[in-house]
DNA sequence: CTGTATCCTTAGGGATACTG
DNA sequence: CAGTATCCCTAAGGATACAG
């Protein structure tokens, strides 16, 4: 039940990063407001990679791939994702601006989802 | 972002087993698949009743409040693990049995999550 | 800036004995 | 059966120095 994923809270928060956030470098992720370190960053980004779930990006020739985006598989999260924003929406004490996000997702959640998708898979190869 | 429940292995575990599994006793969560221990599951316990999550059924007058449930807020979480098993259906390999129980979330996912949703509430009090 | 390597500490958790 | 209490140990992970 990929445990993996949903079993670690690093992992979750550097999904959430990249997903909405628009975090995209190392050093973008690195400054989460949680504050992971490098060595336990860099494991994750391993892992994600290797589950085929985060991939770098080769703009062939730019040296050093610094930039990560979600894979197909990645993007496909977008519904697990959504549901536990609506739960926290409706069950967590959460803030006022994430309460106001979350709207857009209530409003219309096929269609935010169908949005972030496609924005996620902009310059896909 | 409700890192307690997504980022612990245990947790998610446990959810999936009262929601889906039929366990209801200690004992039935206690022989998990996966081998919990018995202070790890009754730690787990504790934090998902203290978040409202679970609670122990009080059949008033039987004693000792062995069986669990979920709470209205945890049979919410419905929809995110139905998502989580789409998921695992389109990336994961997963075993013959779980897809063929797929499938029925797949045909109809809103009917799925009612129907289950109305089972898990039965005798709610 | 993007990582890798090491060190060091703590907490998570397995095993198991024990209690109501 | 339903938990609590301990013990012990490994592994997760924070801090930080270092490397490409």
């Amino acid at each position: 039940m990929s445990v993996e994923i949903w079993g670690d809270k690093w992992t979750l928060l550097i999904i959430r990063d990249l997903m909405f956030v628009g975090k995209k470098t190392y050093g973008d992720l690195l400054a989460s407001e949680e504050g992971i370190a490098t060595n336990i960053l860099a494991d994750r980004l391993k892992m994600l990679t290797e589950n085929g779930i985060v991939e770098q990006t080769q703009t062939a020739g730019t040296r050093s791939g610094s930039a990560y985006k979600l894979t197909q598989k990645g993007i496909d999260l977008l519904p697990i994702m959504a549901e536990i924003y609506l739960w926290s929406d409706a069950h967590l004490d959460i803030s006022d601006d994430l309460r106001r996000r979350i709207q857009s997702i209530k409003d219309d959640k096929a269609g935010f989802i169908a949005d972030t998708a496609r924005e996620l898979s902009k310059g896909d190869g």
